[in-house]
DNA sequence: ATCAACACGTGACAC
DNA sequence: TGTGTCACGTGTTGA
C-alpha cells in the first residue's frame, strides 16, 4: 500500500502547513490505500442541491454538506461525500498574501490529482483568491468517515442524535482531524443532523444557538422531500423553524433535550462526583421517584466497552462528606464507624447500577412501565426484536443480488447467460412501466462506461401526444420512490 | 380481496375434510389475497437439493423442507418454500380406500390451480396412491410463514434457536395449522434448524431423540456448503453427527440444552414455584454465584410485552413454607410476624429482577464480566450497536437499487436511458470478470421472460483451450460467493 | 387499610 | 487484609 503517493520533503511540508497535520495524514492515508475506490459514490446527483441551497440562502449558515452512507465490497460502510454547497458571508473580502494563496492552490491541485477519477469536475474556484472557507469545503470533498472508526458524523448517524455546538472550542473538538482548517475558517457553530441516508453537516461563522425546530425540519425535509420537485414547502418550513414537521416517526432514541452541550460530549453514566450528588440532594427533598432519569446525564453514547472501567476515582472529595443523611431506608443506628466505608461502597455500587438503568431506559423505546423489571423485560424483547430484524435483513441481502450464471463453451464460441429476477434488476421497474403502458420497444442496448456504470438504452416510437409522454415520465419518476 | 376463489359448498366440505380446517382456511386466505404473489420465490434452484437428499438417505428422516427468507415489495418478510425432498419409509404400503384417494387428488389439483404461476412443474406423484406424507409434503409447498405472524419456523429463524420435538403431541403443537395432515401422517419428530437464509424443517415418523451434533452439522453445512460442488464432506459430517462442525460462529443465543420441550413453549422467566426453589436450595449449599443462569429456564422467547404481567399467583402453596431460611443477609431478628408478607413480596420482587437479569445475559453476547452493572453496560452498548447496524443497513438498502432514469421525448421517437452503478448491477461481476480475462464480447442481448426474469446473453469467441475455459468458468462461479 | 416498588444498611462470600 | 458484589430484611413512600 502507498505506492502511488511519492512526496518530496518540501511538498510534504507545504501540504502539512496548509492542511494541518491531522488532515494531511488522513488524506495521505486515504489516498495511498485507495479508500475512496472502495467506497465509491454510488449514485451521483442526489437531488439535494436545492435543499442545500435553501438552507444557506438568507441565513447565517456558511456551508452545508450531505454525507451519504455507502458500503464497500468488503461489507464495510462509511459516510462519503454526497453533495455540498457553501457561500461566503456577504461583506467579507478575502485579502491574503500571495504566497499563501499560491500554496493553497497547489495543495488543492495535488489533492485533486490524488483522488482523480472520483471527482471528474475539476476544481473551479469562485474567485481568484482561495478563502479559508473554500479551502475547508474543497478538502472536505476528499474526506470520508468509516463507521468502524469513531467520528462525529458517524456517531451522529449511528445514534441518530443531532449534534449542535455553538462555540469555537466545541467546534474544534467535533471537527476532529479537519479542525485545523475549520479553526482557520473560524467556524463557531457546527450542526450534524442525521437523516435517512446519511448525515447533514452545516456550519457557520457565527455562533447560532440551538434551534430544535431547525434540526427537525431539516431532518424531515431530507427524509421525505427527495423527489426533486416541490421545494415550495421547504423555504416555509425552514423560515418558521419547526412549526410543522413533528417527526411522528418516533425514532428509538430520544433527542437531546436541552441546549446543554455536554449531553453529547460527556460519556454518560460514569460521572459520579458532582452530578450524582446533585441528583441525590434534589430528590431527597422531593420524593424519590419522579423520573430521576430526566435529571441525569442521559445515557450518552456509551460507544464501547472500556467505559465500564474508569470510575472509582474522583469521589474522595468534599462532596463526599456532605451527603444528605438519606431519608429512606434503615435509620442510622450507627454504633460503630468501621462499616462506614462499606456503606459508602455499597452506596456507590447501587448508584452505578441505577446509572445503568437510566442509560438503558434511554436506549430502549416503548418502555411499558417505569418499573425496573419491566424495563429489563422490554429491553430483552427489544434486543430479540433487533436481532431478528438484523437476521432477516442479512438473509434478504444475501438472497437478493445473486443471479444464475450459465456458462456454455461451444466449438467456435462461448455463451454466458445471466438470469436475474425482474424485481431485483435495475431496469425491472422500467420494464414493468413499459408493460403497463403497452409500449413497444423498438431497440434496446446495454453499454458500460469507463467510470463503472451500466447504461441501458431503450428506444421506442413517439407517444400519441405530449400529455401521454408527460404521464409516462411521471410514472417513471414515481417508479423509483424517495 | 378474495375474488378469485369461488367454492361450491360441497367442494368446501371436501377440502376441509382432507386438509383439516386450519390448513384449509389458511390456504384459502393465502390464495385469495394472492399472498404468494407478493413474496415471490426470488431465486429458483438454490442448490440445496443435494443436501436435502443426503439428509434423508440412509436415515430415519422422512422429509426435509428448506424454507427460504423472502421479502415483499411492501417491505414485509416471510419464509417461503425454497426446496424440499421426501421419501416414504421402506416397508410401507399405502393401502387406502378409493374414495379417499380420489378426493386427495382433487384437492391437490384445486390447490395447484389456485397457486398456478408460482409452481410451474405440475404435480407428479410417485405412485398412484397418495400417501399421507405425500399429501402433507405437497400442500406444504403452498405454505408460507410471514414474520409478523407467529409461527414455529419464523420463531426459530428469529431467535436462531433450533427446535427439536420428538413426541407426537409436541409435533402437533409445532405444526400449528398444518397439524391435521401432520397428525394423519403420524410424525413423531420435528426439527427446525435456522440457517443463514432460512429455516430447515425435517420430520420423521419415528421418535428420534435430540442430537445436538446433527443440528449443528446441518446448520454449518447449509450455511457454508452452498457452492454446488464438493458435497463430499457432507455425507461424512452427517453420518458421524457433530464431530467436526463446532459452530465457532458463536451465535448470540444459546441453543436449548436439554430435550426438555418446555424451554420453547413455556414463556420463560415467570415460573416461580418449584423451579425457583430448586435453584435456591441448590445454590445455598454451594456458594451463591456459580452462574445460576445455567440452572434456570433460559429466558425463553419473551416474544412480546404481555409476559410481564401473569405472575403473583401460583405461589401460595406448599413450596412457600419450606423455603430455606436463607443463609445470606440479615439474620432473622424476627420479633413480629406482621412484616412476614412484606418480606416474601420483596423476595419475589428480587427474584423477578434476577430472572430478568438471567434472561438478559442469555440474549446479550460478549458479556465482559458476570457483574450486574457490567451486564447492563454491555447490554446498552449492544443495543446501540444493533441500532446503528440496522440504521446502516436500512440506509444502504435504500441507496442501493436506485438507478438514474433519463427520459427524452423527441419528434419521432423517444429514448430512455437507465444508468446504474456497475457494482449494483446483476451482471456487474460478470462484466468485471470479462475485463480481467480481457475477453472481447462479440454480441450481447437482453430479454425478459414471461415469468419475470431478465436474461443477459453474452457471446464471445472461443477461448484458447479447454483449460482457459475451465478457469473462466470457475472464476464466474466464484464471482457469486456462497 | 393494602400493595408495589425502592433505597438503605448489613452480613456473607470470593478473590 | 481489604475490596467488590450479592442477597436479605427493613423502612418509606405513593397509589
Amino acid at each position: 500500500m502507498g505506492d502511488k503517493i511519492r512526496l518530496e520533503e518540501e511538498d510534504k511540508g507545504m501540504l502539512e502547513s496548509v492542511l494541518g497535520h491531522e488532515a494531511f495524514s488522513f488524506l495521505i492515508w486515504s489516498a495511498s490505500n485507495k479508500v475512496p475506490d472502495e467506497f465509491r459514490p454510488k449514485t451521483k446527483d442526489l437531488g439535494v442541491q436545492d435543499g442545500l441551497h435553501k438552507i444557506l440562502e438568507g441565513s447565517d449558515w456558511n456551508y452545508a454538506i450531505f454525507w451519504q452512507v455507502s458500503n464497500s465490497k468488503s461489507g464495510k460502510s462509511a459516510l462519503v461525500w454526497g453533495d455540498g454547497h457553501y457561500k461566503e458571508p456577504k461583506g467579507s473580502e478575502v485579502h491574503e498574501n500571495r504566497g499563501e494563496n499560491v500554496r493553497k492552490r497547489m495543495v488543492l491541485q495535488k489533492l485533486h490529482s490524488w483522488f482523480k477519477g472520483h471527482e471528474e469536475g475539476n476544481l473551479q474556484l469562485k474567485t481568484d483568491l482561495v478563502s479559508d472557507l473554500e479551502m475547508f469545503y474543497l478538502t472536505s470533498r476528499f474526506y470520508l468517515f468509516p463507521f468502524d472508526k469513531s467520528s462525529s458524523p458517524s456517531q451522529s448517524f449511528n445514534t441518530s442524535r443531532s449534534v449542535w455546538v455553538s462555540d469555537a472550542e466545541s467546534c474544534e473538538e467535533q471537527y476532529q482531524s479537519r479542525s485545523f482548517l475549520a479553526k482557520l475558517s473560524g467556524f463557531q457553530t457546527l450542526v450534524l443532523v442525521p437523516v435517512k441516508k446519511g448525515v447533514l453537516e452545516i456550519g457557520s461563522f457565527k455562533s447560532i444557538p440551538e434551534d430544535h425546530g431547525f434540526a427537525t425540519s431539516v431532518k424531515t425535509l431530507f427524509n421525505e422531500c427527495h423527489p426533486k420537485g416541490l421545494p415550495k414547502i421547504f423555504g416555509q418550513e425552514l423560515s418558521l423553524g419547526g412549526g410543522s414537521g413533528g417527526g411522528a416517526k418516533a425514532g428509538p432514541i430520544s433527542i437531546n433535550f436541552s441546549p446543554k452541550v455536554e449531553d453529547e460530549l460527556d460519556f454518560g453514566g460514569e460521572s459520579y462526583g458532582i452530578q450524582s450528588n446533585r441528583v441525590y440532594s434534589g430528590n431527597s427533598s422531593n420524593g424519590h421517584r419522579i423520573d430521576p432519569g430526566m435529571n441525569h446525564v442521559i445515557g450518552g453514547v456509551l460507544n464501547s466497552q472500556p467505559i465500564i472501567s474508569a470510575l472509582d476515582q474522583s469521589n474522595q472529595d468534599s462532596n463526599l462528606m456532605d451527603r444528605k443523611p438519606r431519608k429512606r431506608g434503615r435509620k442510622p443506628a450507627n454504633g460503630r464507624e468501621e462499616p462506614l466505608n462499606h456503606v459508602e461502597a455499597e452506596r456507590q455500587r447501587r448508584e452505578k447500577l441505577n446509572q445503568r438503568f437510566y442509560a438503558l431506559r434511554a436506549v430502549v423505546p416503548n418502555i411499558s412501565k417505569m418499573d425496573k423489571a419491566s424495563l429489563l423485560g422490554d429491553a430483552i424483547s427489544y434486543i430479540t426484536d433487533l436481532q431478528s430484524k438484523i437476521r432477516i435483513m442479512e438473509a434478504e441481502k444475501e438472497v437478493n443480488i445473486r443471479p444464475e450464471v450459465d456458462f456454455m463453451a461451444r466449438k467456435d464460441d462461448s455463451v454466458i447467460r445471466v438470469s436475474c429476477p425482474l424485481d431485483d434488476h435495475p431496469v425491472g421497474r422500467v420494464i414493468k412501466t413499459f408493460r403497463e403502458h403497452e409500449l413497444v420497444v423498438n431497440d434496446t442496448n446495454v453499454s458500460t462506461t469507463e467510470n463503472g456504470k451500466v447504461i441501458h438504452t431503450f428506444l421506442f416510437q413517439a407517444l400519441g401526444d405530449a400529455a401521454a409522454a408527460e404521464q409516462l415520465k411521471e410514472k417513471l419518476d414515481s417508479a423509483f420512490p424517495e
